[in-house]
DNA sequence: ACGTCGATCTCGAAC
DNA sequence: GTTCGAGGTCGACGT
């Protein structure tokens, strides 16, 4: 671990060289100019930064405002660190394609270093619109011989059901999708759409609300109404998106011939 | 400007309070826990990160590889900080599309914050704006004889072509110019708008992709639909802009060529 | 507000 | 290695 305020550009420089070699990740805030070369080419005239450089060979130039690295490096790369002429100069190069930063710091105002430990487990879980992709893509992850007939369909003042459709007896069908365990509102927002569907639709009408599961309240009040409910969960949506377009794909291949 | 190492959580969320209303960056390297909701969700286990805050309420959150934020909110969020069971919370909230992202620090090992001052200028070079312009400057660079119509040319719900024009024998000509490799992708856009120009020219009409190279599903694409090739580097594009401006300079001079 | 498109996109997976 | 599609894509530009 390292922390230096205001360094000399000598100090920054070994300092930096130190922590690399060690496998440290290093943050460099100062003043600096930036120039790219590689796939396109680019210059960033000075001005203060913070810079991120990462023990497997990526950097990220970061200015004060905006998400995005105004430049940057991804991993795989190799730094060269040097002083001269009162520049304290890092340069970044990659091979494959064969890119090359640098940076140059007239002025160090933080260096800090450290061997950061992250064995963190990051998760991602689909979002609504997926589940809904994924049903409009498979209707038979709610209903075998299910068809839909619309999506987001207005249903009047009700607002929006996510689906109807038709199930294989020709019933009409409401769906309310949800991507976290529903409860009484998620089944009082379903029967409000199949009322309004009643008031136009004149043949039987079955609701079902989707979701990964169905909390206490929520059962009993779904059992009163006579709705139902279909256990469907955000992961199983996303392996059938990804199912989906690897089978799309190949529909796509074969449909060019 | 605030520097704080191994500071109580107390102690940083005051600091971090500070430094947002009056307009710094922030930089927090400590132990974490993330969660986002919003068009997805996610988690993140507890491991040290390095997070940057910024004024304009864009959020990174940088673990010790790879060149991605695992988790990040974009600009225009508003930050709010509190410290409750030993846990040094930030969530960062943001409106259409709502979402939410929390970091729980468990460890603060370094708070830095400091208003950063950039006026630097970014310049990009060899961008696909670069090779329109060479284009426009000299559309013999794609084919002898062809004369640009339009640029950008409005083709409808197809999209935009980059360039319409005409070749010596009369011929309607798409273009669609890619700066990297182009493959299927890049060929189904052109067919696009050929088929659109089709419904508004009665001529014959040619299709051409102008890249530095094409990939072999794009090829085998290409040929199947008869649209065309035609290989330009922006390296190319970039010489002859630049014979372009010595050129312009030139008779700006009033001198001959 | 929404839609399209480019990006030094990056990343992963399949071939 | 090349090719290809996804992304909480982001950001810019036009309608």
């Amino acid at each position: 671990m390292k922390l230096l305020v205001n360094p000399s550009l000598d100090e920054a420089c070994s300092a930096f060289k130190d922590a690399m070699s060690s496998g440290e990740v290093v943050i460099i805030v100062g003043e600096c100019e930036v120039e790219y070369e590689g796939r396109a080419a680019s210059t960033l005239t000075s001005g203060e930064r913070v810079v991120i450089f990462k023990q497997d060979g990526s950097l990220l130039v970061h200015r004060p405002e905006g998400y995005e690295p105004v430049n940057w490096q991804p991993p795989g790369c190799s730094f060269r660190a040097s002083v001269t002429d009162e520049v304290f100069r890092v340069s970044a190069t990659r091979l494959s394609p064969y890119e090359v930063l640098t940076i140059s710091f007239s002025k160090v105002k933080l260096l800090f270093s450290e061997k950061l430990q992250d064995r963190g487990a990051f998760s991602l879980y689909a979002s609504e619109e997926d589940m809904k992709r994924a049903i409009q893509l498979n209707p038979a992850l709610i209903e075998e011989g299910l068809r839909l007939l619309t999506s987001e369909k207005d249903l009047g003042e009700a607002g929006y059901a996510d689906f109807v459709g038709e199930d294989s007896n020709g019933n009409f069908v409401v769906i309310e999708v949800k991507r976290t365990s529903a409860g009484v509102e998620e089944v009082l927002q379903l029967a409000r759409y199949v009322n309004e569907a009643k008031q136009r639709v004149n043949r039987p009408i079955r609701g079902i609300l989707v979701a990964p599961s169905l909390r206490k309240g929520g059962q009993k009040l779904l059992e009163q109404l006579k709705l139902e409910f279909k256990m469907l969960s955000p992961e199983r949506c996303r392996r059938e998106l990804k199912r989906g377009r690897d089978v799309g794909l190949m529909e796509f291949m074969g449909l060019k011939r």
